[in-house]
DNA sequence: GGAGGGCGGATTGTGCACAATATGGCACAT
DNA sequence: ATGTGCCATATTGTGCACAATCCGCCCTCC
């Protein structure tokens, strides 16, 4: 009797989980991308993903294809997959879209959102507070994100939230490319400020706060792109 | 020996442009949503573009995945592709997400138009207004698409560029389902002063000029949404 | 006559085997 | 000793065959 998904004899238990296997082995990749403990460059080979996961090589492309097209990974013709490794002008872009986009969800957020909407995310601020004042990097690193995250879904279009959500995760891809360490600017008044003009009703004055916190987050990067290291040795974390 | 282009019978002039035939297909069927001789809810099994195109199924896969992925397609498990037929609700969300793009496109290709630029979007514009006078509908449609992909480009920033060619393209959909007779609203001038604006440098004002015509444009569509019950019809035909 | 169940055709999902291609090491010539 | 070309190997790309699933149809039963 194997616990394997696809040896089930028992029709009771039954097998509609074919999209979720999927589904798992891309948030793993991806989680793990995030936590950076896939580093940009990584190799992929389809063979060891596919005995990893215990699933077939068809599974495997169609998640590496998915990877592909959210920038996530890179698929190299005839030899593999790899993280993807933004170059410089793609990170300028990014950031400039990311303006573009975020001052597009604020005023959405400004108007959509509602007095529960705001308490949560003054909820999250205090989380994300928390973190910072633990030194807990990891964690506040996913929690600024999730901040970004979190306003792109009160502002209720889930069209320009999935925007978002590639530019954020490509910033995080940056973010260890070019900032391993991962200083802890303290962002974290910064979103408090923005969350208080929204909650006032104030849309012209979050967005230019959102305007210059990103300025600030990009001139981070920017300011420790010069000591850019490909570190494409010593990958291959998954176990 | 076709005169097909798509059939390759000779094996002579070998295939390396594996990765340019699916890009092809991919054009191929892009194009004929866009033009809608392939309507929303349109099947498209697998075995035949295999014959049309002279490919196997694994490539058909992968176009038919990435089209997915761009919602122009609707992958239904074990049912087959179709083209995908946009809700009420997401007509909805996708003119809101146009209007936050639009709006940051204007914004950085007034900044980073050069003069050629603009001579060339006024170039453009000539051929839309001749188009709309032949009463050409398919060449004004294409062409006031155009326009305003023509002017991401000229914003200078390939990701914005793609999330607009994504929107874009999915309004073409709607367009296709909920006004097919495709009236045509003479936008010619909105496009034209919106140019005028960005060449004088006046982003706010080709903003502001934007928004209306967006709005007037999905005003078009929301009017004739009300008596969308034929397509409707023709949607359970199909599928 | 209507409803439910079973059946056949068609289409998609999957695994496997083989071909094509790139990479890295090795031998050889200079 | 170094540069060059070749070959072995690993990995991806592709086609094929079979299994699973779904839809529409028809037959049977109530």
């Amino acid at each position: 009797m194997s616990t394997d998904a696809k040896l089930r004899p028992d029709p009771a238990a039954a097998e509609h989980d074919e999209p979720d296997v999927e589904r798992r082995i891309y948030r793993t990749i991806f989680d793990s991308v995030m936590n950076q403990r896939l580093t940009p460059g990584a190799r992929l080979p389809e063979t060891q993903l596919c005995e990893l996961f215990g699933v077939s090589r068809a599974v495997v492309r169609r998640v590496l294809q998915r990877l592909a097209h959210d920038h996530i990974v890179e698929l190299r013709p005839n030899r593999g997959a790899i993280v993807a490794i933004p170059t410089p002008e793609e990170t300028r872009q990014i950031f400039e879209a990311r303006q573009g986009l975020e001052a597009a969800l604020v005023r959405l957020a400004t108007r959509n959102g509602t007095p529960e909407d705001f308490a949560d995310m003054r909820r999250h601020l205090r989380e994300e507070h928390e973190a910072m004042h633990r030194f807990d990097q990891p964690s506040w690193a996913r929690l600024a994100s999730a901040f970004h995250l979190r306003l792109a879904a009160v502002a209720r279009n889930p069209i320009l939230e999935a925007f978002l959500n590639e530019i954020v995760t490509r910033c995080s891809l940056i973010v260890a490319l070019y900032q391993p360490w991962g200083n802890a600017s303290c962002e974290h008044d910064e979103h408090a400020r923005i969350v208080e003009r929204m909650e006032a009703g104030d849309a012209e004055g979050a967005i230019r706060l959102m305007h210059e916190h990103l300025v600030v987050l990009e001139r981070n990067v920017c300011l420790k792109r010069a000591d850019a290291e490909p570190s494409l040795k010593q990958r291959l974390g998954l176990a």
